[in-house]
DNA sequence: TTGTGGGCGAGGGGCCGACAA
DNA sequence: TTGTCGGCCCCTCGCCCACAA
């Protein structure tokens, strides 16, 4: 039916983090972790197992399919894994043999997270000299200016042309021509990514990456937020995109997730779906890792390393940090997981608040001295060593794999031999981490519970494309701003303030005739409480009022965008029709953070 | 369930000849025609009744309830009529309550046809004096220009603004901002009708009626035509509207004829949808009207007249005929239905080819001379009195209502007393009509299967909207062309000639990088192969080609249009999606007709 | 090396009156 | 009375460079 993807630029898409398991693999099913990654957008997990006592919280399988796919609209990337469960687990403790295209060296790839000059509609793209260099085609440089055209292919298999220069002083690589249509058509701002790539066939391929939107807009029950999207689901112009666990799709895929879990715990093939820009852990785990971090004694004060994305998806982080505690996850439903088993300390809490508990086989355990937090006179923990349930019988005794603790394999490259001193202690090494994750916000581990998240500050993130004229016949050019402002709570509390970063002086919005807004949420924003809004009609007014405007604007288009990075377009006659039109781009951001 | 929208509008853009029967009454369903309406688009009636012989040709039915609706996309209106069969029939003989709304004089109201210059996208909209006058607010004739923004509202009940000015020289009425966003959001072409509308509680209200588009597109089977539709379809960015019986959704509604017909039989609630633009006669016809045309004994040679809406859709124009056969419309199948009925010849038979057979409720029988065109000497025809098969128990014995017959109900205004002598006879009758249905080619009365068509000339039109610049630095504006060419048959069979109807001179495509191309039949044509286009790539070389550049275009946007009249999009990287931007219009007309 | 912003020309959107049908 | 066209303003798109980080 489907057909399976490019499996190089999928790759290149879904991160370096991504390691899909090759067909004929075994990987150990966790329901609880299925039920996470479709309901990861809703911030709780709705998946309800209560039903269903006799699942048991992993199951042994064989991959018998994997299928490379990408949804049309956002092209984010996903797969589809066919897994049959194996209960005899007999080839258990053969060497897993990995898909050679994920253990081999990748071709050559660059991700570039877009500027705010790249993403504007009338810009270009700064081609990082590497990409240029490593990528593109060398060009003539004994031509003036030097020039090609680039012909790149996207995860669909649709070419894209560009224009690539060599210009400007000093001299920098561009691509004109032909960017802006693939921005406007891919929906690109800036802050997403796109991921060039040369195939093993040569050709040129680009593949985007959305900004991670955190749990903003999908995190209330039942749509309840936003009157007009109600509205628009009556009228049939809003088709729920099930991919990614959003609203009221989410109710479907939890069904799916317990018709999966069912399966798998009665021995039949099931089918499961795996969104790798999703930011939950990876629910279908090959049965070697988890095998050997299970055979790792696990306790209390223990010092471990744990890889993440850096932000720009393009290479691998590594965060220290403590186990404070062993213990499952859920000790109701599933106390005999190993399912996000560890309770952690980072070193480094403030950029990985989100991130409390984590599975054994995502951490290396680290030898060295503890942190300075655990206090040296708390009396030494107990091993709680894990009862071994039913679940369990196919492990094996514990052996300990050693190397993992020797020094070399604490940090990806092992250049520094103080390694083992905890960072607290030494002060320096900040650095490393504050220079690639000055703004860590999209680890792939998000608590699919994490409700106790610090406050209620929101921050809504409004894209307002716009034609507007300026009075005195003063010429006025495409603006963009930065409005900060608390959350539209009542509107009474709407208010903000402008704060100019564009390059054009004269703007006056009074005569704004029509406009098109984009709403999406940051990723600092928990709960965004739109229900205040009322109408579509009403929130017109309220644009409007926000911009001292005695009438309300006149919307033509609105995109709203929810957690998987899509927008959905709104218009005001015909509310998220897909017609948008004379687009002139306006964004707007607020920020009840930065206002106060 | 769903909304029944406001009966006003709903049945302003319905036009003047529907009338649908109200909650409470008695009206006979034909299923014969009920499969006529859904498979209207595709020309042959495709509805498979012969395995269910048991099914009458007609069902006394009381009308449960009626919900007025509208397309959000097309604003096509139609509506969902509930049945009851009435096997008693016993209120049959009561006088019909008309639903107060259809009855009493309509509010006022004007539908105008767009020209070329109202659907224009850089002009505004001319209004009629009488519109302006009678419907819209009364303009302060002092201010200069007399100037004020009206608002109007859908019928989905969304508002649209627009600026309404009386200026130039002479002094004309014209809307002008707001304007171009409706015709665009509403995706309006010159030959569509707005229908401007004065509610009782004094609203203004705008209404859509699309132009007929014959059975161009959907008269192929299975879309094979299409294959970039097909993949469309499997990309599930396609939603089929079921509501006009289109390529695959015409199965799925044949289903719903059978089933309807079906409960009809069995003496069981069901529910249709009429669809009034649909060009086919009310299959739900009061019973009344149904009995008194039997009452009339029928025979060749009687002279009779019939309404069709003019052209416009606003007003109703008589057609006089002469019956030249009285035979059910099938033998086979239906032998008993009176459904088309009568065989009849038209006194101008060039403007209602289509109509070979109409049912005896649709046509008046007009005491007079006979036409010319019946032999004087032909013996005089048996009066074939139908049968009375079971169906018919219900019927009284005929009862002449010989008012029919006097004078004054000939012709809707009884201002000439020679209307009782044939047209042929008169010769200067004939203006009447020419002059309002001078191209008439949307009767109310499409034979659905009109298979033996003309000839097989095509028309097509592409309405391309294109960014396009001009070298030598010449000034270029928007343009318009109308390109008359032969349907794309082979490519070697693609030309055309470029007929030049802009007002601008200059044009030069040759650096144009992307458009945006729309695709519709025009009425005139009747098949319309597209399978030779193949792939969308293909299509957009051969656009390329057509005009002459060496490379193909590079195309961003392409709407199709269906048979509905509704739009849909393709776009080049993402078939079908809803993206479109930058639109710039250039209007392409092909017609192998006058390409000849 | 690369992000940002201003300059600026091309050209489309859209409002206008002229003119003719 | 009203359809169409040219005039023309002005805004947006998008390519360019300068400059600075």
């Amino acid at each position: 039916m489907e057909k399976s993807l490019d499996s190089e630029l999928w790759h290149a898409c879904a991160g370096v983090m991504v390691k899909i398991p090759p067909v004929n693999s075994k990987v150990f099913y966790f329901p609880q972790g299925h039920a996470e990654h479709v309901s990861s957008s809703s911030s709780v997990a709705t998946v309800d197992f209560r039903h269903f006592p006799r699942i048991p919280p992993l199951i042994l399988c064989q991959v018998t399919s994997v299928t490379y796919l990408a949804d049309p609209k956002t092209d984010e990337v996903y797969a589809k894994i066919g897994l049959i469960p194996d209960s005899l687990g007999t080839v258990f403790d053969q060497e897993e043999v990995f898909d050679g295209n994920v253990k081999q060296e990748p071709p050559v790839s660059f991700a570039k997270t877009l500027t705010q000059s790249d993403a504007n509609n009338g810009g270009g793209f700064s081609v990082p000299r590497y990409c240029a260099d490593t990528i593109f085609p060398r060009l003539d440089y004994t031509a003036d200016p030097p020039v090609q055209n680039i012909v790149a292919r996207d995860i669909h298999g649709e070419t894209w042309k560009f224009r690539h220069i060599y210009r400007g002083t000093p001299r920098r690589h561009l691509l004109t021509t032909g960017w802006s249509a693939f921005v406007n058509h891919k929906r690109l701002m800036a802050g997403d990514s796109v991921v060039f790539f040369r195939a093993v066939s040569g050709d040129i391929c680009i593949g985007v990456r959305r900004m991670k939107h955190s749990s903003g807009w999908s995190g209330l029950p039942d749509y309840s937020f936003c009157s007009f999207m109600r509205e628009a689901e009556k009228e049939g112009n809003v088709v729920m995109i099930s991919s990614n666990g959003n609203g009221n799709g989410s109710r479907v895929n939890d069904e799916l997730v317990v018709q999966a879990a069912i399966k798998a715990a009665n021995g039949k093939a099931f089918e499961v779906v795996y969104h790798p820009r999703n930011s939950t852990p990876e629910f279908c785990v090959m049965a070697g890792t988890v095998r050997r971090a299970m055979e790792v004694q696990w306790c209390r004060g223990m010092r471990f390393k744990m890889a993440f994305e850096t932000e720009d998806s393009s290479r691998i982080s590594w965060f220290m940090g403590s186990v404070s505690a062993v213990q499952p996850a859920d000790t109701i439903r599933w106390p005999d997981s190993p399912w996000r088993l560890l309770e952690v300390a980072w070193d480094e809490p403030e950029m990985l608040q989100n991130v409390k508990r984590v599975s054994p086989w995502l951490v290396e355990p680290v030898s060295g001295i503890p942190a300075l937090n655990f206090s040296p006179f708390s009396p030494p923990f107990k091993s709680p060593r894990l009862l071994q349930p039913p679940d369990y019988t196919q492990f094996p005794a514990p052996r300990f794999s050693s190397n993992l603790f020797e020094p070399r394999n604490f940090l990806p490259e092992n250049r520094d031999n103080n390694i083992n001193v905890p960072d607290c202690m030494q002060g320096a090494r900040h650095t490393q981490f504050d220079l690639s994750l000055t703004r860590f916000n999209n680890p792939k581990f998000i608590p699919a519970a994490a409700t106790d998240t610090n406050d209620n500050d929101v921050s809504c993130l409004l894209t307002m494309d716009l034609n507007h004229s300026v009075k005195n016949n003063e010429r006025s050019k495409t603006s963009q701003f930065i409005l900060f402002g608390r959350p539209i709570l009542t509107e009474q509390e709407i208010s903000l303030r402008l704060e100019k970063t564009s390059k054009y002086s004269s703007f006056n919005l009074e005569t704004t005739n029509h406009c098109k807004v984009y709403i999406e949420s940051e990723d600092v924003g928990r709960t965004i409480d739109l229900s205040v809004l009322g109408s579509y009609n009403a929130f017109c007014e309220k644009i409007g009022k926000m911009f001292g405007l005695v009438n309300s604007v006149m919307l033509h288009n609105v995109m709203y965008c929810d957690g998987t990075g899509e927008f959905r377009p709104v218009t005001y006659h015909e509310p998220f029709s897909e017609f948008a039109r004379t687009a002139r781009r306006l964004k707007i951001h607020m920020d009840s953070k930065t206002f106060k």
